[in-house]
Formats: C-alpha cells, sequence, structure tokens
DNA sequence: CGTCTTTGACCAGCGC
DNA sequence: GCGCTGGTCAAAGACG
C-alpha cells in the first residue's frame, strides 16, 4: 500500500530497506556529508518490516556515537542572535534536512497515522497544483517529528508524506482534545461502541432465532452481560473526561477478542484495535 | 479553557 | 544584491 523510501533531496531512492541511525538528523554540513556517505541499505530489514503508520521500525538499532549525539542533541535548530528575538532559535536550513523519510499513501494511509500531528502551515508549491500541508507532532511536548502532506500531482488518490526529524517520545501520546476545529474527532470511537452495544443486542437476537436453545445458555449471557458492564465504564471513564481519544484497555479489548460470537468485533471494528495502546498511559499523564 | 486550523508575514537558502 | 521558493512563526478565530 505504502512506498517508503528516503529522499536524498534531489534524487529520490525507492529503497525501503535502508538504515538508519537513531532517526537523528545531521546539523553541521561535515556530519551531514558522513551521515549521506554511510548512509546504507539494511538488507535485514525488508518492506513488510517497516512501520506502515509512521516512522520505520528497524530491527538494527544502531547506538549514536556519543560525540555526534551532542551534535545533535536540537535537530533542525541552531541558536542565533541573527533574529529580531535573539532568545528565539533560529530556523533550520533547508541543507539540514537533506535526509528525510518519503512515503506515499493513499487515502486510508493517511488516516491510519497513529501519530497526533497539529498543522502549522500550508504553502502552495510551485509546480503543483496541490498545496503541501506542514505538520508537527502534537503527541508531546518538545517533539520535533514533522511531516509534510502532498497530493500527488500525478495520481491525486495517492499523498506524499514527508517526514522529518524523529520523534522524542516512545509512544504516540494522543494530547488533542476534543478541542479544535476539523481534526479527527474521537466521536469515531464514541460511535463504534454504540455500535458495539447495538450489534450485540442483534447478535443476542439472532443467536435466539438461529438457536432457541442457546437463550438458555447461561454462560453466553454471562458473557454478554460482562461485556456490557464493560462498556458502560469505559463510556463512564470517558464521561469523566479521564481522556477522549483512548476507550478500551488491553483487557477490554483481550475480553473482545475472546467473546464468544468469534471475530465479529475485530471484523467490525478493525480500527479499535489501534486504539488499545492505550488507557494506562492516558491516565498516567 | 485548551488545542486546533487558517493564513499572512517572516526568514534563510539558492540561483542568477 | 535581488528575487524566488520553501519552511516556520504567530495572531486570530473556531470548536467542544
Amino acid at each position: 500500500m505504502s512506498n517508503l523510501y528516503m529522499e536524498n533531496w534531489d534524487s529520490c531512492t525507492e529503497n525501503p530497506a535502508f538504515s538508519f541511525d537513531s532517526w537523528s538528523f545531521p546539523q553541521e554540513e561535515e556530519d551531514l556529508v558522513s551521515f549521506s556517505e554511510n548512509f546504507e541499505p539494511n538488507p535485514k530489514v525488508s518492506d513488510h518490516e517497516l512501520n506502515p503508520y509512521s516512522m520505520p521500525v528497524l530491527e538494527d538499532h544502531v547506538e549514536e556515537p556519543e560525540n555526534r549525539k551532542q551534535q545533535l542533541s536540537v535537530p533542525g535548530f541552531a541558536f542565533s542572535g541573527a533574529r529580531k528575538d535573539s532568545a528565539k532559535p533560529k530556523r533550520s536550513s533547508r541543507k539540514n534536512q537533506k535526509n528525510r523519510v518519503v512515503q506515499h499513501v493513499t487515502v486510508d494511509g493517511l488516516q491510519s497515522d497513529i501519530w497526533a500531528w497539529r498543522k502549522y502551515g500550508q504553502k502552495p508549491i510551485k509546480g503543483s497544483p496541490h498545496p503541501r500541508s506542514y505538520y508537527r507532532c502534537s503527541s508531546s511536548k518538545g517533539c520535533l517529528a514533522r511531516k509534510q502532506v502532498e497530493r500527488s500531482c500525478t495520481d491525486p488518490g495517492v499523498f506524499i508524506i514527508t517526514y522529518t526529524a524523529e520523534h522524542s517520545h516512545g509512544h504516540p501520546t494522543k494530547r488533542n482534545s476534543l478541542s479544535g476545529s476539523t481534526r479527527n474527532k474521537s466521536s469515531t470511537v464514541t460511535k463504534s461502541l454504540a455500535e458495539i452495544n447495538e450489534l450485540l443486542h442483534e447478535e443476542e437476537e439472532t443467536a435466539a432465532l438461529v438457536s432457541p436453545s442457546n437463550t438458555g445458555n447461561e454462560s453466553v449471557k454471562q458473557e454478554m452481560e460482562e461485556l456490557r458492564q464493560m462498556l458502560e465504564e469505559v463510556d463512564d471513564q470517558r464521561d469523566k473526561n479521564l481522556t477522549h481519544d483512548i476507550m478500551l484497555s488491553e483487557e477490554s479489548v483481550q475480553s473482545l477478542e475472546n467473546f464468544e460470537f468469534e471475530g465479529f468485533f475485530l471484523d467490525q471494528f478493525p480500527d479499535l484495535s489501534q486504539e488499545v495502546w492505550s488507557m494506562d498511559e492516558s491516565c498516567n499523564t
């Protein structure tokens, strides 16, 4: 579905298997040169091992040399007094963003991005009928991860996503609340919960019709009742504003996966399994 | 109230 | 030096 490769600014190398040192980006020009020169395909990483939702997941995590880590402490920014308000960091130069990760995705791929992004700009791009949107990671304060989204001029159904910098946090901690205008609404999850409830009811009726003897099956009844209670608890927690975005705990989804009417939950709501990772993290923050 | 999008302004790199 | 271009900032307003 997606085509992931490193872009070396002038020449795009369509190579889904590559080695990439800790998702750090060179700041100094000499560093950039060595960074590019050392950029070699990694045969241990195959296409399917890359995370289709965001940054590639590499099998080999190459530890950054200590001196380089220091140079890269603030990727993309260099402090300078050149600006009127000298306390602010100088904007990153385009040179420093030579190495980026480009991903070609469809609309589905666009929606399946698990990170929370905040749009901070949009520009018309010369030679392209479609503007380019600029996003920064809003999952964690101080995260320098950036993403550019541009519709392909050759195939309007395809979006070109360019990732720069790295996430400074391990998991996509969805900080975005329900506030704001056109972000992804968590109501999709809320709606799904209602649908689950409705489906539970339908399944109960279906079970009774197909096999009337099942209606007396106490274990099935009990399981359904537990599921209902679980869903109510989840709804309660949402109402208490513990979290807007994450509704199902790992335990809850595990129970749903093991539900007697096998598969119907995951068949109906495959997206929910992505929301799992989960309530615990959301509650801890 | 907090977080988001929108959008014009600003800034730096690059080519001439 | 100048103009073009891409990337970012920040104020204003929207939203629940």
